[in-house]
DNA sequence: CGGTTCGACATAACGGTGTTATGGCAAACA
DNA sequence: TGTTTGCCATAACACCGTTATGTCGAACCG
């Protein structure tokens, strides 16, 4: 029986662990301050989340949810791997665009939580955009071997990776991200590997020598 | 001014911190547990460590150093990238036996810890082990590329993300990990790597149709 | 309309955390 | 012998997630 005025309750809490996540960063999400920045008692999120854990499982779901879609939206064909290349990019993008949140889903960071069903779900979603591009690069001949999970594993493993690394280096030393390095790293790494799964291995990109990264 | 019965007041918490880790996972890691396994008070950790924070980053810096001496010691040179596939497997060997450090190491599990210039130093060397191999492979003319630190950065992030997500999925569902399948599949996307690296793409491995994952 | 039920919510508490102020106490030193 | 110094236990502080208690208003029903 949720109505209208539950829902805003509920989006309220919701905003305000949001803001609160992405301002402060994941060390300041305490119910009280939840509670306080959404202008309710620490109740409300029990009431409505039934306690932090059901509150960052609601904040990983909304953040898969977006990846997912933003990885969806990669629908051009152009060339071997163009699909599962910009797919990779796309990862990237909203990986660094939203460090927080993709920190939440992939870093453990909150020890205490562990995602429900409803969350694995919406994790297998995303991954099964991967899968359809993997399976349209393998339609197309385009890859060496016939088992879609283990490319797909191997994909997502690569842009995880440095993804991940990029992240956790840049939350350590405040470092000067040179946003073209990486991503030419970024580039070289999910060329090599894709080279070494396609069939053709000389066709999808001309590296060069290139600078110190 | 440090004594003997000083380094074992030391060594006592520890070892404490080291086998609450390892025994009961990082979320039980409190300095007033870890004082009550080393038989003193809470005081103890701030004497000798400084707080929650110079415990961690003792734990940080012994992980790594282990870590790094695990990589250093592959030697052999066998077949081209003999070297850095062997240490691709020591770096996965190593994270497996250890996943309790692997996720203090990288994981970021314990958020209020930032590691020091001397943690950073001894993740430095274990680096440094990986780039000795590159820069070997390099000196063989292994490589499509010129760039130590940009294939070394490749190696890294392809070993780490795979790393990453088994251990990731490990502490998910308590699914029964196939440690057959799981290396199977570090092999097949480290050995595509270094194919797509490589200047002689299929010499290094000879990829079959593999089963589902 | 009056009584009852029920859900949202605040207050205050409980046990836990990292940290620290206070003080005791033994060894080293002048 | 008197003083200083450093290790350490006790107890407290502020914060955390969580919950028992009770209030209040809306909905429901006779």
């Amino acid at each position: 029986m949720t109505s209208i005025s539950d829902e805003t309750s509920r989006r309220a809490i919701l905003d305000a662990a949001l803001t609160i996540l992405t301002t402060q960063g994941h060390h300041a999400l305490s119910v009280r301050r939840v509670a306080s920045e959404a202008g309710c008692s620490t109740i409300g999120v029990y009431t409505w989340f039934g306690g932090k854990d059901g509150l960052v499982d609601a904040l990983w779901i909304e953040a898969f949810t977006s990846f997912g879609t933003a990885l969806r939206k990669i629908r051009p064909l152009t060339g071997p791997f163009g699909r599962l290349r910009a797919q990779a990019f796309a990862y990237r993008k909203w990986a660094l665009a939203h460090p927080a949140h993709y920190q939440l889903m992939f870093f453990n960071v909150i020890p205490e939580h562990v995602p429900s069903d409803d969350a694995l779900v919406a994790a297998a979603a995303a991954y099964t955009a991967l899968l359809s591009a993997v399976e349209e690069a393998l339609g197309r001949g385009e890859l060496r071997f016939t088992d879609t999970a283990l490319v797909a594993h191997s994909c997502w493993a690569m842009a995880h990776g440095l993804v991940t690394l990029q992240i956790a280096n840049a939350g350590l030393r405040g470092q000067t991200d040179n946003e073209k390095q990486n991503k030419a790293a970024f580039a070289l790494a999910i060329d090599a590997l894709m080279v070494g799964l396609s069939t053709q291995p000389d066709v999808s990109t001309k590296p060069r020598a290139t600078k110190a990264i």
